[in-house]
DNA sequence: ATCAATTAAATTGCGCACAATTTAATTGTG
DNA sequence: CACAATTAAATTGTGCGCAATTTAATTGAT
């Protein structure tokens, strides 16, 4: 039987290390911006629904609150988000955009597309690749 | 114009989620072994080619010294691989596998198999992704 | 042979990512 | 109402991942 173990048998190898390629690819663009790929993302959810709650976000983007809560207070300190405790059930922390937070949409807006000249894929590699991992992510 | 600035327009996020998705499924497997993804990776190159210095590691799992040598390090502790500044090249530091290191091989055997069946994907989806990946890596 | 340039690994510092636990508030059940 | 169970966020601790720098050894050009 084949020796199946080795790194280029591997599927989720390259898997890994397109995640981090992906993200290298990001920071020059990001770093332009002050954020950090995981950042940006939580700037992505904040730019099309306004407030969310740790929870909120930590859903939308796969992270607990161990990971978020200091993310969040270190882009409350860049003065990107603001971070109230909810009056009604004080458990809840609502995170919304300053109006830095809200301006730098306009500075991200050309992003995508330089990422996609930098990642230099056809759309038809993308749109497959993207169809077989929401797929496996949905079951 | 469409907007773009939508987590659920990215591609990216997807192999974000994904790559962390299938660290998070070997979790399990590997803690048995006392091993992290990263350090499964090292083990994986080291049961291949026996013998590796720092940067052949590097290039091999695209990562850098400022990874390495402290995961390395932490491996020496476990009694997994040991480390030797060779004396022709007193820059170089080869890695090398201990017997328990060897010896983890077999029980890794299962793992692949294992994961294979926790992610539930078909092979078909899988070599799809795997081509695009690479390909895309190559350029 | 000398010394600048290169190379390899280690170090420093910062920001995730996640498990496990803690703190505090709210909900649900008797 | 009381109080156990649940929920939300924060905290603690460990391990990457990478940029930037440092340390030390080797190479190469004159």
């Amino acid at each position: 039987m084949k020796d199946q173990l080795h790194i280029s048998e591997q599927v989720c190898f390259p898997v890994y290390v397109f995640a981090k390629e992906i993200i290298n690819q990001y920071r020059p663009l990001l770093t332009e911006l002050e954020l950090t790929y995981p950042q940006y993302l939580v700037m992505m959810v904040l730019w099309e629904y306004k407030e969310q709650t740790v929870n909120q976000l930590g859903e939308k983007l796969k992270l607990d609150s161990g990971t978020l809560t200091p993310l969040l207070k270190r882009m409350e300190q860049k003065d990107l988000v603001c971070r109230t405790r909810s009056t009604i059930d004080e458990r809840l922390v609502h995170i919304s955009l300053t109006l830095k937070g809200e301006a730098l949409k306009e500075k991200a807006s050309c992003i995508p597309a330089q990422l996609m000249e930098s990642m230099n894929v056809s759309l038809e590699d993308l749109t497959n690749l993207k169809n077989i991992i929401t797929k496996i992510l949905k079951q």
